[in-house]
DNA sequence: GCAAAAGTGTTCGAAATACACCCATGT
DNA sequence: ACATGGGTGTATTTCGAACACTTTTGC
């Protein structure tokens, strides 16, 4: 079709030319201290310009062959060991001049960022120092200047953080294998703030819903009666599998 | 520092290249045909390869110096004309081989899609036919087969609106300026399905919330008695904004 | 008058809220 | 023994589901 041909060149020649990306995945790794009942982000030092020295999300660009998430993985596994986590797609940005390094080289290159939102069990996570780089849990209450946007971005995986809490059982994936109902009441309290039920109520809401399991076990946390151990219970939770299920 | 150089340049031997990507934004934007009842889904049809007459969400590849926002309100403008519409960023889709183009040029360059989720309100919009792009809307309840992994966009995109219209006022932004409350509910009845609850229990939550403002004027469709037509007030409804608001 | 659609009201039971109270342990 | 945290029970109120009923129109 030549008629057909003509106008696609026609049109080429109108338009501004594609932009070529280069495409960054940055992780949002959260964590809860139980004991010290603090939320946590990890966060790394960076060695390389551009923000040479800064705090920064555990990011990397994506390879050849490689997918976002194997992406996303590929950074945690490198940061972190730890048996099992929570990983989602956050939110893509991907304004121009988001990075300083798409001026410098004037290749015209853009710098995308796919960020992903992760959760890991605190006490399972073991980091890993390579001595080169710097890597630390952050309690997000006292966050540094970070590079890039990695402020907004972790302002935004935040706030995902606190609705997810609301009406999904991601809490589990966060507390240790067994826990006691204060731990849970606690973490709820940590993550959302004080806006919250009773304490009693907190708990008989949660027992009722049955996918609490009691181990039997007490622990003993210094004076007071101890608590029972509780274990999340997947197949028990199934029926509620995207129910609009709130515990507020 | 020679030292940490070296370090850098071990490691870059050691890794695969970096993928280089184009950026392509693809639009789901939706409508409700509140005379008939349905759901609607705008689609193109494809002139070019690949999928060469497939209809396909209206897309397009991200030029330079333009924000992936950017892009997605172009295509949008490309396509119809509307008043005000509601638009907020989706899902990134970007595995390796989710474009065929990635083989065949073989420089190894990827296609990303970064989705936007658009609405609108089907009688302000007025789709823009150039006589050469075929451009319809389409009922989501009969989809046809669409190019690259536009199904999987489109009930990713269909799931969103579903939640959306559970805990958000983006009904308001489909339904056109001044509505009666049953179109309010067969809107909810279409997208959400029968799961709901009774049309007077319905009727009298959302009286009581009060942002709705009835503008007491009446119409009469058809038989039976007239209804009045209502607005939603957008002030009314600011203390509820970012409340866990459900209207089921 | 009768059907059809809009709008109001009533009843009933389930859940959320706010407590008061009992239980087991450390010191 | 008593302070501390864990755990249970209960009265009150609010809220949602179900459904009966009234009102206003077209035919």
């Amino acid at each position: 079709m030549p008629g057909h041909n003509k106008i696609k060149i026609v049109h080429a020649l109108k338009q501004p030319p594609l932009a070529d990306f280069k495409v960054g995945v940055d992780n949002v790794i959260f964590s809860v201290d139980t004991a010290q009942n603090r939320l946590l982000v990890l966060l790394v030092m960076r060695h390389q310009e551009p923000f040479l020295n800064s705090w920064s999300l555990p990011g990397t660009l994506v390879r050849q062959g490689e997918s976002l998430e194997d992406a996303a993985y590929r950074i945690l596994s490198e940061k972190i060991r730890v048996k099992n986590l929570y990983l989602e797609q956050l939110y893509t940005f991907g304004g121009p001049s988001r990075d300083p390094r798409e001026a410098s080289d004037s290749y015209g290159v853009r710098y995308l960022s796919v960020s992903y939102f992760a959760l890991v069990r605190f006490e399972e996570a073991e980091l890993i120092a390579d001595g080169v780089t710097g890597i630390a849990w952050y309690p997000v209450k006292q966050l540094p200047q970070l590079a890039f946007d990695h402020n907004k971005i972790l302002a935004y995986g935040h706030r995902r953080l606190r609705n997810k809490l609301e009406y999904s059982p991601v809490a589990f994936e966060v507390l240790p294998e067994v826990f006691t109902l204060n731990d849970l009441y606690q973490l709820y309290t940590t993550v959302l703030g004080e806006i919250f039920s009773d304490y009693s109520n907190f708990r008989a809401r949660l027992l009722k819903l049955g996918f609490l399991y009691d181990t039997g076990i007490k622990v003993s946390r210094g004076a007071g009666r101890p608590a029972s151990l509780y274990k999340f219970d997947a197949e028990a939770f199934a029926p509620f599998k995207d129910k609009p299920l709130v515990f507020l």
